[in-house]
DNA sequence: CTTCTTGTTACTGA
DNA sequence: ATCAGTAACAAGAA
C-alpha cells in the first residue's frame, strides 16, 4: 500500500528520471482508470512534458508544460515503474538478468518518452487512477487535505485540536486525510506503537503527552521510512521496480502473534479499529 | 465456497 | 450542520 513514504520515494525517483522528457506517446488500456475524458486526457500530455513533481498525501502531481497538472494516485496496488530503451546486452557470464517485462497484463496505462524510455502506471485491482486538471481544481484538491506531517505547517498546537472532542478512534484520526495527509494502514500502526498509545483509543481520552508523542512519531516514523525508501508488503515498488527497505524495521504491522520487539514479553495481537486490520501490544501501548 | 486484504467516498443515521 | 460508522469498489490469496 502506497503511503506517504512510498509516493515520497516514487516522486524523487521520477524527478530525477522523466522531467523535461516529450511525451510522444500515450497508452490507455482501461479507460475506467481515466477519471473525465481519456480522449482528452490524451491531448493534454502528447507533445508535452513534465515541468515539476509533487506530492501531497498519498497523491501524486504532475507539473504539465501546459499549466494542467496530471494527478496519478495508486491506492492499493498501483504502481509507477520508469523504464529505460532497454538493449538486452547478451554475454558476460551466468544467465542474464531476468527483467519483468513492461507493459504487463497490468499496466493499464502508460507514456512513452522521446527517448524510447516509458512510464508505466500498473494496478492489479484497479482501486487508481489518472487525472487532468487546472490549477483551480488543483487548488481544491489540495485545500481538502490536512497538513503535511513533514512540513513546517504541522504544528503541535493544532494537531492536538483534531483530538479535542472527537469520540472515534484515534487511528480513525491518523488515517483521515482530511486532518492529516498521506499516513495509511502500516504507518498509523507503527506511529501509535512508537507513540505506546493504543489504536482503539477514544481520541478526545488522549492526554497532553500522549498526544505528543503520537506527533513526535508520525515524524520520526515517516522520515525513517523515506531513508528506507517504503515498505514493501504487497505490491509496492519503487519508480526503478525496486522493493522498500523499511519491513525490516516495521514493529507491528504483520507481526501478528510474534514476539514485540520493544519488550520482549507482549505478543502482538491484531484486531479491528476503523474498520482495519489492527496491530499493536498492550503491554507497550495504553 | 468464504474470508481477508485497504484507500477513498457515497451513503446512512444520530 | 456536523460527526461517525459502514458498504462498496476491485482482484487475488488463502
Amino acid at each position: 500500500m502506497p503511503e506517504l513514504p512510498e509516493v515520497e520515494t516514487i516522486k524523487n525517483d521520477l524527478k530525477k528520471k522523466i522531467l523535461g522528457k516529450k511525451i510522444k506517446q500515450v497508452t490507455i488500456r482501461k479507460k475506467r482508470l481515466v477519471r473525465g475524458s481519456a480522449r482528452a486526457f490524451v491531448r493534454e500530455l502528447k507533445g508535452n512534458s513534465f515541468k515539476d513533481i509533487k506530492r501531497i498525501g498519498k497523491l501524486l502531481i504532475f507539473t504539465l508544460n501546459n499549466g494542467k497538472y496530471l494527478l496519478i494516485h495508486l491506492k492499493m496496488t498501483g504502481q509507477l515503474v520508469y523504464r529505460r530503451n532497454k538493449k538486452i546486452i547478451a554475454g558476460g557470464h551466468g544467465s542474464p538478468k531476468i527483467t519483468e517485462h513492461l507493459p504487463n497484463k497490468y499496466s493499464h496505462i502508460y507514456f512513452k518518452f522521446n527517448d524510447d524510455s516509458g512510464l508505466y502506471f500498473n494496478d492489479m485491482r484497479q482501486f487508481g487512477f489518472v487525472q487532468i486538471v487546472s490549477k483551480p481544481v488543483l487548488e481544491k484538491i489540495i485545500a481538502g487535505f490536512g497538513p503535511e506531517p513533514l512540513s513546517r505547517q504541522y504544528k503541535i498546537e493544532e494537531f492536538k485540536e483534531i483530538f479535542k472532542n472527537r469520540k472515534t478512534s484515534v487511528k480513525a484520526v491518523l488515517l483521515n486525510q482530511k486532518l492529516i495527509a498521506g499516513i495509511g494502514n502500516i504507518y498509523a500502526d507503527e506511529i501509535l506503537f512508537t507513540a505506546g498509545v493504543r489504536p482503539d483509543r477514544r481520541a478526545g481520552s488522549l492526554k497532553q503527552q500522549e498526544m505528543e508523542n503520537i506527533f513526535n512519531a508520525t515524524k520520526s516514523v515517516l522520515r525513517k521510512a523515506i531513508k528506507y525508501r517504503g515498505t514493501t508488503f504487497n505490491d509496492y515498488v519503487d519508480a526503478s521496480g525496486n522493493v522498500g527497505r523499511f519491513v525490516r524495521h516495521l514493529k507491528v504491522y504483520g507481526r501478528e502473534g510474534e514476539r514485540c520487539k520493544k519488550c520482549e514479553k507482549g505478543i502482538i495481537l491484531k484486531a479491528k479499529v476503523a474498520q482495519r486490520g489492527t496491530q499493536y501490544c498492550k503491554v507497550c501501548q495504553k
